[in-house]
DNA sequence: TGTGAAACTATTCCGTT
DNA sequence: AACGGAATAGTTTCACA
């Protein structure tokens, strides 16, 4: 993993479809040694897949509620159940396990705000036992795929 | 905006760079007719990018920390600049403003735990005045970028 | 690693429904 | 207006130095 690695990974990284000849140019490199470096990137992980980001708002999907979770249910079976039910539904788009006093934070995508209510009853009705705040996403100052790749 | 580019727009969220022969083999439509349905997807924007997504874990960030911030500044100007200010540092991924009783949520990722505080003494260098609460992730529960495409 | 040839995709054109 | 098939163009990959 050197600079041109690096540098490889931040190009794909906005965009995965970058030209051979845009990154050799980039990299100051060959396109055939440009295309070797990304098979290895890829072979090794470090490229986990790349995926097409759509138009939040075009695909009628505007709106972003954050929840924060508290249970008072901390059995491994427990957690294997909340990780079914959150899988299962396609508007929660991420679900970390937190430490301090909120056990879990949820991010959904939804086509507007009221939709949470039907997030929420589906939720509520497979898990039992917690405590919901949902807070509602009322501008996104940033977002992204994009990863800093200095540490690599 | 039919089934077939329903289907079109998961592949895609699922795999960007999914051969036309097996996109054409899933709506049962020649790959000709795919490509201009894509093409088109991209040009009305519902495509809004195609991105590689790296492996968190190789890249060496494999901490994320959510960040609850409250002000009590709330002028255009200081907005603009606490966006300025989260904009420039990179390994804050993610800023929402939220309504209820926390102003804006943040998502970092980070090489660690220990990391916070540099990112942290970063922010309260260039913004005066505000509280904010860490939690960090003990666990990615589920994770990604896909959207449901039954909205759009 | 770089160069050039070959293979593979994807795209465009055109005739058709 | 949209599709399928054939020709074209572009990109990636391979063989070899």
């Amino acid at each position: 993993m050197d600079d041109r690695d690096r540098t490889i990974l931040t190009l794909l990284q906005k965009d995965a479809q970058t030209p051979l000849a845009q990154i050799s140019e980039a990299v100051s490199l060959s396109p055939s040694a440009c295309s070797r470096r990304i098979q290895r990137l890829e072979e090794e992980g470090y490229i986990a897949r790349r995926v097409a980001v759509l138009d939040r708002r075009l695909v009628k999907l505007p709106t972003t509620v954050f929840v924060l979770v508290r249970t008072s249910r901390h059995s491994g079976e427990w957690l294997e159940h909340f990780r079914k039910a959150v899988t299962a539904i396609p508007e929660i788009v991420e679900v970390h396990r937190l430490t301090g006093n909120v056990d879990y934070i949820l991010k959904m995508v939804l086509p507007d705000v009221e939709h949470y209510d039907i997030v929420y009853k589906r939720l509520i009705g497979r898990l039992e036992l917690f405590e919901m705040s949902a807070y509602i996403s009322m501008e996104t100052l940033k977002a992204g795929t994009e990863v800093p790749t200095s540490y690599a």
